[in-house]
DNA sequence: GTCTATAGGGCGATAGAC
DNA sequence: GTCTATCGCCCTATAGAC
């Protein structure tokens, strides 16, 4: 066989997700996965910037969906055009990854170093949908608000969607998740 | 505590704050801080858990004014009281602290690991007040939505009140960010 | 307080693909 | 030949264990 196989990437994350669930994130090193594989622990941190960034593969897709859907998302408002870019999404948390998330989420809520990456990310994209309503021309402070906000229906949202015993499509629970940020805003 | 120990722990956060601030957080060791103050590093980590904390020394103090807000808030529906135990946290946002304050921030924007760890925090202040919601008979998922806007309101009315030239009230701007978190809500 | 494991960076050498 | 993934070895800081 040859000095080193493809999809080297691939298999680090695979195996990653398998030592993390067998035996717990904490437990499992970064020299463990590296050897499930057949590379070195370095080889295992030229592919990730660090051991959470595991987790954290599909960041990029997303990003990139996340622009498109604000940039083409109708609304009147940056509310409802943040929000119609989480909408977009949709495309990319069909039911296929539903139990994969599943299980992504029991890791992140069992080790707090997770979480702290799962906010930095979720941040990240609040940022990135700031950054197109700013750019399709929303003013401050309701960029900013709208932004946050957005971010918020999407999390909340996708809490549900992993929820066991849920079938709601992400697209339908994202929209529905607005329709209450609406009436508590509006409420008292 | 030994008598040895008086004050060791604000002085290792006085030494951390300057250090950090005079040659970056990256750069500056939690060894380096311990032989500022003349102790050891262990000593370092038996006060803070970890290296990133000494920035968020303030949490608790925080957790337990919001928690006291948002039960005295007076207010009709769970954004209104979220937003309202908020506002208690004038009395720790006060003026003399304001300068510190935008230290702190750019430190924090100028380095991922600690915008991490804030971010987690604010996701503990969520949760502060989200369990304080349904305490007070808050419904999902209007609970989970307040909590998290309220926060957003905070963070925002934070990013605003530490701005140069700033010189509004910590609580006037966080009423005025809820007023537009409102209109944005009730616009499109 | 000492001792140790793990994360993660630096860098030159090397093996393949082109 | 260049370009890039990998190796291998050395290094330090963090943080936990004892």
């Amino acid at each position: 066989m040859g000095r080193w196989e493809t999809g080297t990437r691939a298999k680090l994350h695979d195996a990653a997700m398998r030592l993390f669930t067998e035996n717990g994130y904490d437990q499992t090193t970064a020299a463990d996965i590296a050897a499930a594989v057949g590379v070195t622990e370095r080889t295992f941190f030229r592919h990730f910037v660090d051991k959470r960034e595991v987790l954290f593969d599909a960041q990029e897709e997303v990003t990139q969906l996340l622009i498109r859907g604000v940039r083409e998302a109708a609304g009147t408002g940056p509310l409802e055009i943040a929000v119609g870019g989480v909408v977009t999404l949709s495309s990319f948390f069909h039911d296929e990854r539903r139990e994969f998330d599943r299980v992504r989420q029991r890791l992140i809520d069992a080790t707090p170093a997770l979480e702290e990456r799962e906010r930095l990310k979720l941040a990240g994209l609040a940022a990135t949908v700031h950054a197109e309503l700013l750019a399709r021309g929303a003013t401050e402070p309701a960029a900013t608000l709208a932004a946050e906000s957005a971010i918020t229906v999407f999390r909340t949202a996708i809490i549900q969607w992993i929820s066991e015993g849920e079938t709601r499509s992400f697209a339908e629970l994202t929209t529905q998740t607005l329709a209450s940020l609406r009436a508590l805003s509006a409420s008292d």
